[in-house]
DNA sequence: GAGCGAAACGGGGTAAAGTCCGTTTCATCG
DNA sequence: CGATGAAACGGACTTTACCCCGTTTCGCTC
């Protein structure tokens, strides 16, 4: 029985170099096109490298929004699990639940065009986000002791709340929902972050 | 001002039998080789027919499965909006929308395949279920008086939350969810009807 | 600083969705 | 009936994600 990994063998120099080249001209590329408009090819082409080492170094053309959204990501789940109360340890679980929500609505919302090229249109999970969300949910709700029959298939479901809308649903054309958010004088965020408090408040019984 | 639609121009012959064959020669490529399989050139040699047409009949890939799914679709909606109560009209709001979701739980999931297959994966909304669905919710959420601040939202949540796991986030490999339904001795779709109904009820303050 | 194995690169190749437009077929009306 | 305009058809064409594999580069060792 052979450790795995004794160490993750080190990015190779260049290759470290070209994926930098590449995030930056993604960034680039999103700013002036919009997500929708970068493809595996201009990336590629416009970074001055192969196709074939765009796809050797994100896999799927989502895995280079994830690659985008990934240290900002890691900055938001230090944040809640070491960061903190109420969003990090030591706070009241349910309080911490809401924060939770309230937070990663506004996380999502913000970057909300790169989370949504984020996803993945085949396989597993909408990667990356429900991953770290589900389990964290999960884990609150049961420190809650909210004398729930199945947490984990509610936490399942509510992180289909909490993230379902900013990643999927709200595809709907940006009208609908901006619409709402006028005639109700607030923005979109504070809708959907209030919407989730509601949900846990009275989940909690309070 | 003209009437718009005196008449909805009547499907030509030709038109409908072909879209006929299309779908019958999709349910038996989907039986035989599964949703991912199928795709739009082979359905339209497969029915002897030229691709063009295939895409005049349902636009998009998603449209195929979602012709496929509108016949139940159809009934599923019938039963809600007249049918028997609990689901029906007639019950009080909160046991409707427990009836409603435990009955689209099940509904989605004994069409897992289909109806993730018809999702559409650019523009508006995940369409077909939600479009009913959240109207619905919103509507049911507004007779309860449970005195929530703000049921159209709450009713975007509700809707991700249970027509999120089946359609997309349930994507997840297969196994997950079956191992924890194992472990929990119960079928999945028992697992998201209780959770569903543990949502509503605690929302509901009972 | 030359050799070597592994990793990275490049870009042509494939498959599948979706578009276009010239051709064919249908339903209607004289 | 036969003409006629609208609708449907077909299949070549375009675009893109993703695969493959021969070639190049890197980093290490002696």
């Amino acid at each position: 029985m052979d450790v795995p990994f004794g160490k993750p063998p080190v990015e190779r120099a260049d290759a470290a170099r070209n994926r930098e080249a590449l995030l930056c001209t993604a960034r680039a590329m999103i700013a002036e096109l919009g997500t929708e408009k970068v493809t595996m090819d201009g990336l590629a082409e416009r970074a001055g490298l192969g196709k074939g080492t765009v796809f050797r170094r994100f896999g799927t053309r989502a895995g280079i929004f994830r690659a985008l959204l990934d240290a900002e990501e890691q900055r938001f789940q230090a944040a809640v699990l070491s960061g903190a109360p109420p969003l990090g340890p030591g706070a009241d679980p349910v309080d911490r639940l809401i924060a939770y929500g309230r937070e990663r609505t506004h996380f999502l919302l913000a970057r909300q065009d790169i989370a949504r090229a984020a996803v993945e249109r085949k396989g597993p999970v909408p990667a990356g986000g429900p991953v770290f969300t589900q389990p964290h949910i999960g884990m609150l709700l049961r420190q809650a002791r909210l004398g729930l029959p199945d947490p984990e298939t509610l936490a399942f479901q509510l992180t289909s709340a909490l993230e379902g809308p900013p990643l999927v649903f709200l595809s709907m054309d940006r009208s609908t929902a901006e619409q709402r958010a006028e005639r109700c004088q607030g923005d979109l965020g504070a809708l959907l972050a209030d919407g989730w408090q509601t949900l846990i408040e009275r989940l909690a019984g309070r």
